[in-house]
DNA sequence: GTAAGAACGCACAAAAAAGTAAGTGTAGAA
DNA sequence: TTCTACACTTACTTTTTTGTGCGTTCTTAC
């Protein structure tokens, strides 16, 4: 994948995806939404919603992350340009997380969604009850 | 997970789930969450919007889906009440699939994301070629 | 002293998600 | 008369994701 098929001139990705449809194969913008709506990526998008957090805060803040997925996740965040990462060189280690600005607009859409779905639980609850009372 | 540890009346999901904390293990949004964000949960929800589709035509809307994904999908929405399944017993089989009236607002939600992503693919593009760059 | 905390990287293992292939039963098209 | 479409299901394989635990390197607390 991301293969350069015809071999020309040196590839850039921001000139190649003007604009992608996401119900097609291989729209770049699946591998982004990937990211933002993974298991993890979700909450910690919501977890440093307006404020900078350390590693370890971050993980107390995220219940039930593990040290790798959490480590895996601000990676891809940080790649895609959602989270900025800020190491200071010093013993023991200190990095602080924070949203980008870009990061800040994805974590508005991606929370909206999980708001409604917290306030609309009970609605789905009930459907499931439904079904089990028959 | 979801057994009556204490075994008295018989549970109603319905009432244990007042409010959750996304950020806390085992919140139970997080399920739902999860059906929204999954990969073809997203797309299949995006389809949908607006239309009615049999299995075939969605198959077919939806870029790169397998039958079996499309259908375990599928099962999952129809299960948390996003999605209507109507199947009219004749042969060749007929079956429709529509968005619920909760379906249509989750809908909204995922698409506001989906569509953020894909406008602003070029902002995160721009991310990863700077990083090639160096 | 000895343990814990800081922020990971790395190797291995288990679990979950996804893909592949084949089968079902009938009808209308080629 | 052989083929395709329809809407799946089931069994099996592959891929991806997630978790576990160890090592690092130094400092502060007990």
């Amino acid at each position: 994948m991301l293969q350069n098929a015809s071999g020309l001139k040196p590839e850039r990705l921001s000139d190649r995806l003007a604009r992608g449809d996401l119900l097609s194969v291989n729209c770049p913008s699946r591998v982004v939404l990937k990211h933002l709506t993974s298991r993890w990526g979700v909450l910690v998008l919501i977890a440093l919603e307006g404020e900078t957090l350390r590693f370890s805060a971050l993980r107390r803040k995220v219940g039930g992350v593990s040290e790798r997925m959490l480590a895996q996740t601000l990676h891809d965040l940080e790649h895609d340009g959602f989270v900025r990462r800020v190491a200071f060189d010093v013993v023991p280690p200190h990095v602080e997380y924070s949203l980008t600005p870009l990061g800040i607009e994805a974590a508005e859409k991606v929370r909206a969604l999980a708001d409604w779905v917290e306030i609309n639980l009970p609605r789905v609850a009930r459907v499931w009850d439904e079904r089990k009372t028959g």
